[in-house]
RNA sequence: GCCCGGAUGGUGGAAUCGGUAGACACGAAGGACUUAAAAUCCUUUGGCCAUUGCGGCUGUGCGGGUUCAAGUCCCGCUCCGGGUACCA
């Protein structure tokens, strides 16, 4: 009886359909853990074998958690609104809708023969209505609420309005859509002029982390800066929650730490600097309130409100035109040209504190977007003032004793101050602390916190995302009531942007309200449906709520969260803000969505290569085996060819397969591994001469179609089965760990799969008997379920798989066939191996799934060793290994020890110093 | 530039608390079975030396240090990967 893993994965996977193995419902008499996968995109090319790997780490925690009596919600969706089905829309005609259908319905038949334990009676899909009803909804809300920065809390936008009733004699005076304006200013989703990343060739904006390096993420388009009114949500009102929350949550050092730069919190103050001749103060922001007496200019950005107030007569000719040269170049040529520009506002400011008269600049390496947009420069202390002091000729006064600036700044935060008056002498950082004091007593400023956490752009100038559940009635921007949910996307016949600049939604007959106001025509962006499906998860039917409280109350919050780093600083962050925003209204009872949080590494392409012969004139196909491109004859004659992974098995080319390939290469020619070729007249290819073998080149690179190097899980779970796949895949190495895909060592566990086979079934059928087993037999086991259990629950999945492998090995050499031992080997493999495990433990008399068995205890008693092999040092250096009784006491040890090493004449003579003796583990004697 | 990781045989990687480095797998070499091939099984496999002396030396990117004992801890480098970028 052979394992016929084609057979058994289907027959499994039906039954497991049939019996809804995997659905699960609110119990309260379980303990319940969530295990979430982060959803897929559902993109053309289909799953590749980089896709499941973080998928299977989550099945075999799921999996293995249910067997230790868990009430486990292990769930999948698609986030199915996005840019690609959008684009490919417009060059196809093909409705995203439809290409997204089948997209899924791909990803579907590739998930599902991969045998996960998803419950996919709670799928959800970002793009249907019923689920994108709750986004709008979710958006209404932050529409309808205003930061508290009091309480630190949401609360209704009503309880402002009686304030500004109560408190605010203008407020009575205003229109309805002056009111309107005000409370924009305080709404947590608002609607803004702000300046967006604008991708002229996606014809929409981004947000900041769907750019970068002045390029789109999505496509590598440049991006420029643009002022536009946009939907925004106030994430920067969370920026504290957002970083203290951070420390509740069990996630990687290094993840949260990406998340705390990006929130990028900073102490320092805000200072007023007065401009001479002109009724303004500039307002800075500074870090390094001690180099106050270094200021000898100061700088504004391009964007500031300043700029304008302040640029004298004289200089206005020649601030417009560097203000007009900034506007003009795109993000990324700001980013790629570092030179230092600037001009001269003709205005001189008071600095406070020294009352010297400084001049001021424009200048843009000064963010409109950060602090106030205005800085004081210190060229002294840092690197960029020097750099424009330098440029402009500007003074430069050090502050710190024992620096030296005549060559570049001194930027560390270190040093005792000089030059500074009253805060000469002090550490900088004493320093830092009494000017704050100081200018605080003094009125010239206060003590600020600042954060480089933006507000998100909310807008999106596209068809394929959630359409806003917002109005515009006269002049007063108005949400949707609630009833009139889910706002449906309209069919349109076009999806590029209106012939006038307007987005698709443009093209829309009849988008208006019932009263006929028209209708919002951006849509929300692809973060908008990723924030809170985690919670839809829990009660996906549910039509009165996002989450019913039951649910919510029972499933709480993600006990296990896998998926790649880089949605560190998307949707991580917008997750949490979401989730936190929904915790204010107390619609949800934990504060933060992802107790834990465990990073899968990407698995990266390998490509093959062959090797052109283009040297000497060569015309025509000839091709050179990949061990012989650096011998004289070819040396810097060859050309690398991307060749097909999936014709290439060890490196080793399948010849008749590259020419069938490509009809480029139909008449190929080969110089093989050997130094023979095609070409010999007395040596013919013959198809399969061992030796005669085209050795393919190799390299990581990013798995892509243009590669050659896309490997797809269909094709290894048809060659090898889904259980193999599945080990193979944990077998590669640490889960949180980059790495090519490689099939190289695939065999070897497929080898162990039938080896495992073979210990219940012979040529005749099951061979599993009843007889007691032995106690080697016991400890092979028990050694297995405590490493298992360790590893699943240490997140190494890696180095179990070594442990199976141990364990069946010398099951089989101890001829282990006893039902006591076979079977909860079934159950401790079942993670890894659902089908193979479920076929087993049929095989073992069970007619019950194998996922409601029960995770075998360890039972210490077949661990405990009688003798214990120790090793024996003189002075560190083993000299002898020892058999040494269970459990015998130091002097035993002692006492074995010195007998051995004395037996072999080493301790003559010797004067013992020292004596280092932890039983069971080691002796070290320290001599003279 | 800054922040965070990492570096172990021909290869992927083990070594979980500072205690015999190289588990397990791949690859390679040799052998058994076979007309042959596949499959399967057995042996060897970090390097150097010795292999009729069963062992010796060396060895975890480099240079130091702590310790009876370091892949593991500390200090200083080199290289590689990831994140981020005028954040005042």
């Amino acid at each position: 009886m052979d394992y016929n893993f084609r057979e058994i994965e289907k027959k499994w996977q039906n039954q497991w359909v049939k019996d809804k193995t995997y659905e699960v419902k609110v119990d309260n008499s379980k303990p319940k853990f969530y295990v979430l996968d982060m959803f897929p995109y559902p993109s053309g090319a289909g799953l590749h074998v980089g896709h499941p790997l973080g998928y299977i780490a989550s099945d075999i925690y799921s999996r293995y958690k249910r067997l230790k009596g868990f009430n486990v919600l292990h769930p999948m969706g698609y986030d199915s609104y996005g840019l690609p089905a959008e684009q490919y829309a417009i060059q196809t005609g093909q409705h995203p809708a439809v290409t997204t259908e089948k997209n899924i319905n791909r990803y579907r038949e590739q998930l599902d023969k991969i045998g996960f334990s998803y419950d996919w009676s709670r799928e959800v899909r970002t793009c249907e209505p019923n689920y994108y009803k709750w986004t709008q909804w979710a958006f209404i809300q932050m529409f309808n609420h205003y930061y508290d920065f009091e309480r630190q809390c949401a609360r209704p936008i009503s309880e402002l309005v009686e304030k500004f009733e109560r408190e605010d004699a203008e407020w009575k005076s205003l229109t309805e859509a002056q009111k309107s304006e005000r409370l924009m200013q305080y709404r947590i989703a608002y609607l803004a002029d702000t300046k967006v990343n604008w991708c002229p060739a996606l014809g929409t904006v981004l947000a900041n982390d769907e750019v970068s390096e002045g390029l789109s993420v999505r496509g590598g388009f440049p991006v420029e800066q643009k002022v536009m009114r946009q939907w925004s949500l106030r994430v920067s009102a969370y920026a504290e929650r957002l970083l203290r929350g951070l420390e509740t949550v069990d996630w990687t050092e290094s993840l949260k730490e990406t998340q705390r730069n990006w929130i990028g919190r900073s102490e320092g103050a805000e200072m007023y600097f007065p401009v001479k001749d002109k009724d303004v103060e500039l307002e800075i922001f500074t870090t390094r309130a001690d180099t106050v007496f270094g200021v000898t200019f100061m700088v504004l950005a391009p964007e500031s409100q300043y700029v304008d107030m302040i640029t004298t007569a004289e200089q206005r000719g020649a601030v417009d035109e560097y203000l007009a040269m900034v506007k003009k170049r795109t993000e990324r040529e700001r980013i790629s040209d570092r030179r230092v520009t600037g001009v001269f506002t003709g205005a001189y400011a008071i600095n406070p504190l020294t009352k010297a008269e400084i001049p001021v600049y424009v200048s843009d390496y000064v963010l409109a977007g950060y602090g106030t947009g205005a800085i004081m420069a210190v060229p002294a202390h840092d690197s960029r003032d020097y750099a424009f002091a330098k440029h402009f000729d500007l003074p430069i006064i050090p502050l710190i004793e024992g620096a030296d600036v005549s060559e570049e700044s001194y930027d560390a935060k270190e040093g005792k101050v000089i030059n500074s008056g009253f805060l000469n002498g002090m550490e900088v950082k004493a320093a830092i602390a009494e000017m704050k004091r100081y200018i605080t007593e003094n009125g010239l400023g206060r003590v600020k916190v600042n954060y480089r956490l933006r507000d998100a752009i909310f807008s999106r100038q596209r068809y394929w995302g959630e359409p806003f559940p917002v109005y515009y009635k006269e002049g007063v921007t108005c949400v949707l009531d609630e009833s009139k949910l889910p706002l449906l996307l309209p069919e349109i016949k076009e999806f590029k942007p209106t012939a006038d600049g307007r987005p698709p939604l443009g093209h829309a007959e009849n988008w208006v309200t019932e009263e006929g106001y028209p209708i919002e025509l951006n849509t929300m962006p692809g973060f908008a449906g990723s924030s809170a499906y985690y919670l839809r998860y829990m009660d996906p039917h549910n039509t009165e709520a996002l989450v019913g409280k039951e649910a919510d109350e029972y499933w709480r919050q993600v006990d296990l969260y896998v998926g790649g780093t880089e949605h560190a600083t998307g949707h991580l962050i917008y997750s949490r803000f979401w989730n936190k925003f929904l915790y204010d209204l107390g619609l949800v009872c934990e504060e933060e969505p992802y107790k834990k949080l465990v990073n899968q590494g990407m698995i990266q392409g390998r490509s093959n290569f062959v090797y052109r012969f283009i040297g000497k004139g060569a015309t025509g196909n000839l091709f050179i085996s990949y061990n012989l491109i650096n011998n004289p004859e070819y040396k810097d004659c060859t050309q690398p060819i991307h060749v097909d992974v999936n014709i290439v098995n060890n490196d080793i080319l399948d010849i008749n397969a590259f020419r069938a390939w490509n009809p480029e290469y139909k008449d190929a020619q080969f110089v093989f591994a050997d130094g023979s070729s095609t070409l010999d007249a007395d040596n013919p290819y013959l198809g399969k001469p061992s030796e005669q073998q085209y050795i393919c080149g190799y390299a990581v690179e990013k798995m892509s179609k243009s590669m050659y190097n896309v490997v797809n899980p269909d094709n290894v779970v048809e060659k090898y089965g889904a259980d193999t796949l599945r080990l193979y895949e944990m077998f590669l190495g640490p889960l949180e760990q980059s790495k090519p895909w490689d099939t190289k060592g695939i065999d070897g566990v497929s080898r162990f799969l039938r080896k495992m086979w073979k210990l219940y079934a012979d040529d005749n059928g099951w061979i599993i008997d009843n007889a007691e087993p032995t106690p080697e037999m016991m400890k092979a086991l028990h050694k297995t379920i405590e490493k298992v259990a360790w590893d699943i629950e240490n997140f190494s999945f890696n180095t179990t798989i070594p442990a199976f492998m141990v364990c069946v090995n010398e099951l089989t050499s101890l001829k282990c066939h006893s039902r006591k031992v076979l079977e909860p080997l079934a159950v401790i493999i079942a993670p890894y191996a659902p089908h193979l495990a479920e076929e087993l433990w049929h095989a073992c008399g069970n007619t019950t799934t194998v996922c409601d068995a029960k995770f075998p205890e360890v039972d210490k008693k077949w661990l405990v060793e009688d003798t214990v092999k120790q090793p024996v040092a003189i002075n560190g250096k083993v000299k002898d290994t020892i058999d040494i009784a269970a459990g015998a006491s130091q002097a035993d040890v002692r006492e074995a020890a010195f007998t051995a090493l004395s037996k072999k004449g080493l301790m003559e003579g010797k004067n013992i110093v020292k004596e280092i003796i932890i039983p069971g583990k080691m002796v070290n004697f320290v001599v003279k």
